[in-house]
DNA sequence: AAACGAGGCGCC
DNA sequence: AAAGGGCGCCTCGTTT
């Protein structure tokens, strides 16, 4: 008889209903080396065997039971495998975007059988089911234990046949890492204060108004632009004010902010005015609040893999775009505070770092890439420095940007040749992949074929191009932000827990923490970047600093 | 009444 | 000469 080594692996199933579950523990290649073990209690044998094995979970779906399960025990958990995550990098990485990911759609595509539609991903009617099998779309006489052993060893042996398996496979670790650290996220919530909210809406828009009208100083705004405008027009519609500017002689060819702010007349000051406040009252005012600010915490759903590149989307209450001016809101609890890191010009830097180009990766060894390349390429220019990389990043040719690219051609001609082959592909059709294996999706339905017309073809092929050439370092620089929030993630743990990650936004972290614990989170910070860049990127000469500060209020961040 | 696309703007 | 990536969410105004 061989004797098991503390199983790294265990697979994890739930009752239909109840509190129980089955585990079965697995070796690294999906085989299973221990029998299925019921168990009463699902969320007690869990912790107990995290705090005495420290395995990695094999499950479903973290999004589904993973906050099942911190409702009943105190332990956070250190790793896990999401097969519905994985699924959907492999059947990117294998050219089968879109196809159902959930546990059932895998288990059918491994049988040969009809692969059901995903929950929400259309079809189905996307509310949430009580039972597990339904959630899973797992057939009925299907056991739930069995499909997560099969689909897990599948895979595994899926991962490994891909052409650079380690990378792969940091990459769903690192994915499965952000899912158990966006459902934290969204427990702990980020610290809102609402006195600070509530005077700052007050000092912008006046008091509150009662029933929902509109508040006293967008009232006022609203009569001094239709006094100036001379017309009763409704400053909310677009047709409208553009008739309104019309007539006065004014021809607009839309209400954007930077036309009008060209406009040359009266009105278009005040109704600029108007809509920044009316913006703010609309998307983050009070009854944004009342909504989603509970108990001094703001919480939002993080959709993890959201975003075919890799960053995260949320779901409600628009956490991925807290304006500037509602940053004093976010006040660390007392004898606390926010550690904000924030990593200054990624995108550059993961294009320097994955072309090699040496003239690229000389100025992204300092602080300050912007300048450095100023200095050697553009005449001391920063601005135009700044404008020419990210032109060459997103794929903008028009205005100076063209005479920019020249430039950036002639100096740094590997670092071109890599988003320029990467907009070739997609402009025919291809995919791209990120640093670590995430693949862009085929651009289905853009080539109806047939009697297309040729230029509008042209054009969408120049689009896809533009976003197969912008996926390839906006994904990469989303596996490293990734892989960022997972080393951050398992080195808070180490300090004890109590230092919480309570928000992340592509390449943004904030942890609130007890004050005494403030600076060593900050070298976790630091240590999690360079863990990180490392484990990407390899050996390069190209830093990826965090920039970290720590404060009580997340305006006072720099 | 609900659903939808367009226009617009905030964040990266 | 022109050609700018990714999201979420608000309102308007039309369609169903």
């Amino acid at each position: 008889m061989t004797k098991h080594p503390d199983p790294e692996w265990i697979a994890v199933a739930t009752d239909p209903v109840g509190p129980g579950g089955r585990l079965q523990a697995v070796d690294g290649d999906g085989t299973p080396v221990s029998a299925a073990e019921p168990v009463a209690d699902l969320a007690s044998a869990i912790a107990e065997r995290e705090a005495r094995l420290g395995p990695r979970w094999v499950w479903a779906a973290t999004d589904d039971l993973y906050p099942r399960l911190l409702d009943r025990m105190p332990v956070r958990l250190a790793r896990c495998h999401d097969l519905k995550l994985v699924e959907a990098l492999l059947l990117g990485h294998e050219g089968g975007h879109g196809q159902p990911r959930s546990l059932g759609g895998a288990w059918a595509r491994l049988r040969g059988l009809p692969v059901p539609d995903d929950p929400r991903d259309g079809g189905a009617d996307g509310q949430p089911s009580l039972f597990a099998a339904d959630r899973h779309q797992l057939p009925p006489d299907v056991d739930q234990l069995t499909a997560v052993v099969a689909v897990h060893a599948d895979q595994r042996r899926r991962i490994s046949a891909v052409e650079r398996p380690e990378r792969v496979r940091l990459l769903c670790a690192a994915e499965s890492a952000g899912a158990l650290a966006a459902v934290e996220m969204a427990r702990d919530g980020l610290p809102w204060s609402a006195a600070v909210h509530d005077a700052l809406l007050t000092e912008l828009l006046g008091p509150r108004p009662a029933g929902g009208v509109r508040p006293e100083r967008l009232e006022r705004l609203a009569a001094r632009f239709q006094e100036a405008i001379g017309r009763p027009v409704n400053p909310d519609s677009p047709a409208q004010v553009l008739s309104a500017f019309a007539r006065v002689g004014v021809s607009l060819p839309s209400t954007r902010n930077h036309v009008l702010k060209e406009a040359g007349h009266p009105a278009a000051a005040i109704l600029l005015r108007y809509k920044e406040l009316s913006r703010i009252h609309s998307a983050h005012g009070w009854a944004w609040r009342e909504q989603w600010v509970r108990e001094g915490r703001f919480r939002p759903e993080y959709v993890v893999g959201g975003v075919v590149s890799g960053r995260w989307a949320t779901r409600g209450g628009g956490a991925l775009q807290i304006p500037r001016l509602l940053r004093s809101a976010v006040v660390a609890d007392p004898g606390h505070r926010l550690v904000v890191a924030d990593a200054g010009q990624l995108e550059p830097r993961v294009l320097a770092a994955m072309s090699g180009d040496r003239g690229l990766c000389a100025a992204a060894a300092g602080g300050d890439m912007y300048a450095d390349l100023a200095r050697t390429a553009f005449d001391g220019d920063r601005g135009r420095a700044k404008i020419g990389l990210l032109a060459a990043m997103y794929g903008q040719t028009s205005g100076e940007a063209g005479q920019l690219l020249a430039v950036l051609r002639r100096r740094f001609p590997a670092a071109m040749a890599l988003v320029e082959k990467a907009a070739r592909v997609g402009e025919a059709g291809g995919v791209v992949r990120s640093r670590l294996g995430r693949t862009s999706p085929r651009p289905a339905d853009l080539w109806p074929g047939g009697d297309e017309e040729a230029e509008g073809t042209l054009r969408a092929a120049r689009a896809w191009g533009r976003f197969t050439r912008n996926f390839t370092i906006q994904a990469s620089a989303a596996d490293w932000a990734l892989a960022v929030l997972a080393a951050l993630r398992r080195r808070l743990a180490a300090l004890g827990g109590e230092p919480r990650l309570v928000f992340f936004q592509h390449d943004e972290v904030i942890v609130h923490t007890p004050v005494e614990l403030s600076e060593a989170v900050a070298a976790a910070v630091a240590e999690s970047a360079r863990e990180a860049s490392r484990l990407v990127f390899g050996d390069t000469p190209v830093r990826f600093p965090l920039e970290t500060s720590v404060v009580e209020c997340y305006a006072d961040a720099k």
